[in-house]
DNA sequence: AATGCTATTAATAATGATTATCGATACTGA
DNA sequence: TCAGTATCGATAATCATTATTAATAGCATT
């Protein structure tokens, strides 16, 4: 039985209140505001939760911090490869994209994965 | 000045006699038949140069091990979502995907990141 | 052939994000 | 009330990868 404890609620609530995809140590911090005695191994405990029961999206990268996005419809993301911030792609007509899942004999592809990487203002400005 | 050590042509040479896309401890294990004082330390580095100098790539993936590529055309991967292999995707005709980058004002999106997920093979017989 | 210079190596320690462990605590339902 | 279990905070462990370091190897110049 999932209980609803505070820690679990006050970080999706947090997680809800930022357009930002913040990583489990953000989220952490930003937490700690409201429970200064939370635990960062509690966040990711409750993340992975979340994640599993389908409250919120994990945004993972490969050698980097994982970040999460309680926005459940569906979008795109933008990934900077400079600060590792994510934005999302507004979803305005242009970008609806139909990719087909490709069809191999005896290999069950069920999905994809896909995300645009780039520069985000904050990180070209810093480079003039 | 970049030399070209036995080990890094020995790696290189391994990895293009492949069509798997093997892990870097994979190699390790492979290369080690040739230069058997070969440490993974070396792998890592190596591979890491042939990356950066254009010769390979890397198929990075969150929380596991990151996969090399030495064959350099356009292609895409199916990852199996179990046992963590990656396959080539047959290039031919039907997915010629045309992925258009979005524009968003001030940020500057270069490129894409896209990989279909499933079951191989190999792990749809075990689940039998 | 000897010298100096730098790239590379093997071995090993360190890193960093995440996950597991564990004893204590807090719910929940009979 | 009491047993059973989910969760907690604290902390240790994991795992892939990267950094460090002392030793070696290869090239260029004498």
């Amino acid at each position: 039985m999932q209980r609803i404890t505070e820690q679990r609620r006050v970080l999706l609530e947090e997680l809800q209140a930022t357009k930002r995809h913040p990583t489990a140590d953000e989220l952490y911090e930003t937490v700690r505001c409201r429970l200064p005695n939370i635990s960062l191994g509690t966040v990711y405990r409750n993340l992975d939760l979340l994640v599993r029961s389908g409250s919120i999206r994990k945004l993972d990268k490969a050698g980097g911090q994982a970040r999460y996005d309680a926005d459940l419809s569906e979008h795109l993301h933008v990934r900077c490869l400079h600060c590792g911030a994510i934005a999302d792609l507004p979803d305005d007509g242009a970008l609806k994209l139909e990719i087909p899942l490709p069809v191999i004999p005896s290999y069950a592809i069920t999905r994809y994965r896909l995300e645009f990487e780039g520069t985000c203002p904050g990180c070209s400005a810093g480079t003039t």
